[in-house]
DNA sequence: GATGAATGAGGCTTCATTCAT
DNA sequence: CATGAATGAAGCCTCATTCAT
């Protein structure tokens, strides 16, 4: 029933660990080894080299990110209330598990993100992104700004990104109250 | 009237352009002293060792950008005036200069960039903050939302930094038109 | 009446296969056991490691060849005609059987063929070898040229290898004809 | 006056000793600097990879051979004569240069020989090959046996390096009378 | 001051061999 | 007996920094 090996995850924790908190070139093989409780050769069984361990747990990642969001997604309200929940949704994931996001920011902000990019640009990219489908939305049926979805995207993403920042270094505190009145400001600079 | 020599200037630009072109770990500290036509040695005359060259390097691009947005700037106009003009000529500082957006990009998104938010936050950025002024005294005249000013600014210079991401790489294209959208669309997020 | 299970068989087969093209650095005892189909560890448990495979596999070739050469061989014919078939039935031989001859050069040219030099000269090889014996009786019966006898084998032996390798690589075509003529032109080399 | 510095020198011959004597997979780049005195990371100033610093040895002492061939090479002399010429003198210049020759031929007889083979062969090589010319002219003036320039170059070259090995291991002695007894043979083998 | 050759610690990866299952 | 996951020593190479010239 269990897909992977125990080893396996180890690795995988170990590598997320010490690269959210150090970046690719404060996680040496070695120590995600060391870390994982596994030989340094071990990790190479799983994965091909540094960079495959890399883009492999990126995708594990946004596959879990993927999921906690679809997971309750209110399909059927209105434009804005999705775009609230997809939002909020996404916040307290990054909040629960700080150490994805900061993976993920790590990946964004690095040669690896630059694929990333241009793939999810050319619809490479194959789960289906409800921000982006809002935005697509939204467009036709004229309730936001007509700037271009990677636009609208960008205003939203990217505000929840130094946003996520602070509150991980401690600078904010993103409580419920606070959350709210953000997404809603984000809410504000799309809608026409 | 010169402080720094022609090879303080040459290294400086040098490490610019590699940085902004590679990462920090695509930058090898020879290769910065060849592209500026210096010995190896010739850099630690200038800088200590690497880091103090990045955040020194940091320090320069922070100077020139607050420079040019302190240039002109509408001291008299209303609250709404001075954010869109401030947003404006950062995008524009930034389309002009590229490598410049990149290396602060770079910077900001490293351990070095921990640093730096640490100190902004313990005020110990030396620099006046224009956004982070228009923010404080819109909280003051009650034109802007009840948020905390460090969430206005996420929200402005977040969404500013992905868009910028998108028009260097050609994804998007930052024409005047779709500055004034983008620059106004974050006003609406932020006013209440 | 088989003295070898059928796994030792396919370790033999895969090892020869797999060092005759990429040489002993090249094949890997995990690559080796995967061509074989068994697992890495059963290598172990008919050779005690990977020199051992390798010396085992030299002798079974080396026994291999040394039947071909027995079989059919003309003992009551005279020397020059006992010379000119062993010197064509090696090339045949090895013609037949490329990967043999590809082993067999990647283990005299490395330090285990050292140990096999030394041993054949002290004697110890325990096989009839023709080549050695037709130049004893060439000495004795004065037909051959007055050159130590492992210097008639040198010549013949030394010529027979660079041909094969050029024959390997397709450089060269060793047809009937042309194996004929060289195994002449040996013989003039060494007959008085 | 010095082309190369002493520690290019250095390294070349530690590399040189220890290729010669352990083979490619027996001289680590660390011992081989650490026999030339050097640091490791100095190895890679003067030679890109090893496999450069290998090819590159390769080149100079090639070179030397050609050089010392060339020396009071008998233009002017009949064939027979430059054959038997040329011969002593590769003969005499390994027994001089022992470690030369096993260098050689460790670097024949490994994925490199490969190449330089299908290069010489293609015509690549551009030094003037003695050997080649002799057997070029001899079947031009029908002195020698109607093969392939390549067979005649095979039977002489092989036979003396098969004997080369035989010297240097100390099984047979190559004094002055045993290889112009040797040189004479192959000239049998190779004359019409 | 300026140079750039030299250094060696440290990073990634391979692979012969072992051993629990 | 057979397996193959696990190990870690060892190999190649990079690069920040130093120092003799």
């Amino acid at each position: 029933m269990m897909k992977t090996s125990d080893k396996r995850s180890d690795v995988v924790q170990a590598a997320l660990e010490l690269i959210a908190e150090k970046g690719f070139h404060g996680a040496p093989m070695a120590e995600i080894a060391e870390k994982a409780g596994v030989g340094a050769g071990t990790i190479y069984r799983y994965f091909e080299n540094k960079d495959i361990l890399i883009t492999e747990l990126h995708k594990e990642l946004e596959a879990k990110i993927t999921a906690a969001l679809l997971d309750g997604y209110p399909v059927e309200q209105p434009l804005r209330e999705r775009f609230l929940y997809a939002m909020r949704e996404v916040f307290r994931y990054f909040i629960t598990y700080p150490l994805h996001f900061r993976y993920m920011e790590q990946y964004f902000n690095s040669p690896y993100g630059i694929t990333l990019h241009r793939d999810r640009l050319l619809g490479k990219s194959g789960d289906p992104d409800i921000l982006m489908d809002i935005f697509e939305q939204g467009a036709d049926q004229q309730v936001l700004k007509a700037l271009p979805t990677s636009v609208l995207f960008s205003i939203a993403f990217g505000s929840l990104t130094l946003l996520m920042r602070d509150h991980i270094i401690g600078f904010i505190s993103l409580d419920n109250h606070l959350i709210d009145g953000i997404t809603e400001a984000c809410w504000d600079a799309i809608k026409k």
